[in-house]
DNA sequence: TGTACATCAGTGAACGCGCGTTCACTGATGTAC
DNA sequence: TGTACATCAGTGAACGCGCGTTCACTGATGTAC
């Protein structure tokens, strides 16, 4: 069952795309290549055709959800350009927390990436890389040298705090707004915001 | 083959304590109930006459590392106190990074506990709050209302730094090692550490 | 204290199941003439 | 432009394997007398 060139490609992406999705939604090791390959609208014999082993799948989902990731970042601002306020409101809020399918894959696969191949950890730094220049951008009120270190941090800190709200949510959603009013006031003040005066 | 009861309770010590390091190893969906059995030296059907489910294990494994971290944290000071500086230093570091198996929980399987049940939420949420106690003992020099709000946000960002750290460390080193450099500096002054003069 | 026996912690074979991966096959595509 | 056929993207049955869980059994423990 040939198909034109471009569908092929066409599959290929949807099958990334499937599998970034799901890998965030239930974690790498809790979806099988069956269940990815039926979301893309494939038998699991295509994916093969397609990729070497779910390893090759696994790098090129954590490559393509954190460069979707970064475009959203990029865009967050209300003008267009990032702006570190709106930049923050959207990482630390409870509504990325509620979006583990469509999130940062930071946030919903941080302790997983850990234990791939070095393959992954090279596209995750890649994508680090990037998602920490896009902070920057937004943090260009602050001196020059002060901007990577917290650009990093914030990086960083947004994914963890992500993953605490989450594990929480289920028996004390409080604690989960709590740590996510904390920290997204916290990380304001480490990117430069001057302290909400209605406090 | 009965067992005295001392030898039964300390079996079931030993499951736990297997569970936790080989979760935080290797995650939760990584590890079988027969490898378990066997690092706590028994078969897996003592497993299941000491825990219900795997599920069941898991929020033990949760709940038991979160002690051992949080008894850590405690006496991370050299005078025997939580002293922030040397909290910060033990917490956001290579060693720690190292460190998988021996680790924090939160760090190591932070991603992974979303996905749990709503019991291993619960033991989650007392966790986190035991941690974050410990951490504002430590922040006792910063007012009173802040205090809560500043262990919070270091008790999430320490794991997600630690967690982007191990992820890009076997593909970037250099990179490992500068966030977790940037987020010591920068934690520091979330906790109120004044800069450092050199600087 | 000594004996008889019910209790029950632990054993290990067996279960159905879904995993990642392979491969002989299909049939539309895209090329050579 | 029209025909013949080699290419190859996708199909689906099959593979061995390890997963979580069950259960009939074993034999030392701990209790009743």
């Amino acid at each position: 069952v040939k198909v034109t060139r471009e569908k092929a490609a066409e599959n290929r992406r949807a099958l990334v795309r499937a599998a970034a999705r799901l890998f965030r939604e239930r974690g790498i090791d809790g979806v099988g290549v069956a269940e990815i390959s039926k979301e893309a609208g494939l038998t699991h014999g295509a994916l093969y055709g397609q990729f070497p082993s779910k390893d090759a799948l696994v790098g090129e989902a954590v490559a393509d959800g954190l460069r979707a990731s970064n475009e959203r970042w990029r865009t967050a601002g209300r003008g267009g350009g990032p702006a570190i306020g709106d930049l923050l409101d959207s990482l630390v809020s409870a509504r990325h927390r509620d979006n583990l399918a469509g999130g940062c894959p930071v946030a919903a696969s941080a302790s997983e990436i850990a234990r791939q191949d070095e393959a992954v950890s090279a596209r995750f730094s890649e994508g680090i890389e990037a998602l920490v220049a896009t902070v920057e951008l937004a943090l260009a009120a602050l001196p020059a040298e002060e901007r990577r270190a917290r650009a990093l941090t914030i990086v960083a800190a947004q994914a963890g705090v992500m993953a605490v709200a989450r594990g929480v949510a289920k028996a004390s959603p409080a604690l989960s707004e709590e740590v996510i009013a904390a920290a997204r006031r916290v990380l304001g003040e480490v990117a430069g915001e001057a302290p909400d005066p209605s406090a």
